[in-house]
DNA sequence: CATGAATGAGTTTTCATTCAT
DNA sequence: AATGAATGAAAACTCATTCAT
């Protein structure tokens, strides 16, 4: 009689200490022994599962984008206005992408070294652009906005998000994610409503 | 007879030649002799400038902002429409800024965890902002811009600057920082015009 | 009712298995775990059948001296002359031989610091030497040979087998050990002949 | 005022530690750290001249069959009848190739899955035949040897040599090097002898 | 001031062996 | 008997830092 298959499971509790230990110390601070401990493991059972550091960092950016996209594609499906749907979709993404921030700007470094990371980020970016234009779109469609390029405020849109995250990363206490980036959708909007 | 003291100029060698090697393999990767060797001088030699890897590092930081406060300061003192200025501005700046995007991220990302790197960030953060608010207040005055928030609205054009380099940063071949800039610069002029 | 025990079938299977590897790959860089997939067995099996690395290795030692023991007992009932039997003996065994040359070169190596291994290969040279001696014995008898030390010539003889053997192994492309081994025993002959 | 260059002196001494550690441990048991010690350097240093194991390992291997080639030709220039200089040559290259026994076969070990090293000790062996070839084809010459192909002889001489070596190496007890091999050449010497 | 050889603590990774199931 | 996940003790290698010259 076959036990269980764990491998999945320990895959994904090792993933989980993974991005605690990475996103408070960092990759190159982190010893594969945190991660081990954290997952309340041995070292060799880590590598058991996941045959380097690198793989392990590889597959945390999996999961990190995966479970974004997932908050993203629940976001979507919402009522109401463009103008609040996109406010309410900005802000609620803010507010769990700014957990993880840490990990994300290590993934961003990492990016820039690392095709393979890199890729992966970019095509994370598309879908996430092409979201946002899709709601833009639908706002043109209802006459909530004027004729614009969807795409170009769309990308707009997504710069306004990053940068405002990085700000309140970098200055959490002058910075208020929410406050900033409704203010700063609003004004957005003034411009190219109807 | 004292001989010209050459300490000044060594340190500022070692600086440039540590802003590169940092720009181009990390703050990790790079090692201290990669250093040495771009400033043609030996390991010890650095030793004798800087006490260790963390004090190059943020004697780095000292510098690329100090640089980066020049340009804009230099950019203030333009002339033309709000609007035209502070396009100008931003595109300059992001121009300037793109160069050494890979080492800023590592400082951002360094940021996290270390409180002076921090500290030192948010400062110049500070003074950008106030620079930038300045620029909208000029606005106001001479009727260009209806009155808001110019704090908002300065926020609001820094995330958009920092978000587009990033997004730049990841993804260079489908996003230009000069177009996207201007048509959001716009966008949000559109917004806040009179 | 007693199952048949399988326990020999299933010892017999590792020891195939880890000749294979032991001999591709060396002691060294061999893991269990080759061993096992090698067997078609869990290296928990393994380890039922032999309690560690270095029993198998003790026990591959003595299967390939068995083995070699039997090629050569069977060669030695052959007909002819002592010289046309010597020659066959030697390089059908040279044939054998080479296949395993470096698993034997693990073993030779291993000899000089495992006393065991040692002994083992020293019996066996005795009894080589003295099958080789009992042949040369033959041919001073039947008067195809003239009065010499069977002795001295029987360890020529088997120098001359392990060097040729070991030169093929270092350089099979330019030497070839059976026609090596037959010109030097026909010289060898020419010095020993009547 | 520079220092004198010390790098020449300290791989002399790093090799020469390696050569005793390797001898009596193996390439595999030997830990760097032997060898650093044995060399009285830390195990940093021991890398600051070498970049790996296995670096040194082919240092070593370069080491031993210079020494070797150097042996070679000195015995080449020595006086007497070919079969006078012959046992001499045989019998002195064997003294001092018994000493690092050990070694070599480490050495052939690897050779099987190492080209590099493979193709140097190939190199080796056809320098170490030519000169054998060229002594026998002295002897031709001066009317001590009948007319055999030099080649065929050069390549039994070795054989019988590597295999004495061998033999005397897994059963010194028994097996005399220098005995063994006096009487072998004689008798191969008594059948090309004119 | 400058050199660059030397140090050695710290990290990733491997793998023989064990053991709960 | 058999499995294969888990352990943990090595071991190779790196590199910031020091220091004799």
């Amino acid at each position: 009689m076959p036990r269980p298959d764990v491998s999945d499971e320990r895959k994904r509790e090792i993933l989980k200490a993974a991005l605690n230990i990475f996103n408070s110390k960092g990759f190159t601070a982190a010893r594969m022994e945190d991660i081990a401990r954290e997952a309340k493991l041995s070292v060799g059972a880590v590598y058991w599962y996941y045959k380097s550091k690198d793989d392990v960092i590889l597959a945390i950016m999996d999961k990190v984008i995966a479970d974004d996209m997932a908050v993203m594609k629940q976001l979507l499906n919402e009522t109401g206005t463009v103008r609040q749907r996109l406010i309410k979709y900005l802000q609620e993404g803010a507010q769990e992408g700014i957990v993880y921030l840490p990990l994300t700007y290590e993934l961003y470094t990492l990016a820039q070294r690392n095709a393979k990371v890199r890729h992966h980020i970019q095509k994370h970016i598309a879908h996430y652009h092409d979201a946002l234009a899709e709601i833009i779109q639908q706002g043109i469609q209802r006459g909530e906005i004027r004729k614009v390029n969807s795409q170009v405020v769309a990308t707009t849109l997504s710069a306004l998000y990053e940068g405002a995250l990085e700000l309140a990363m970098l200055d959490s206490k002058n910075i208020d994610v929410t406050k900033t980036l409704t203010q700063s959708v609003n004004i957005i909007f003034d411009g190219i409503a109807t």
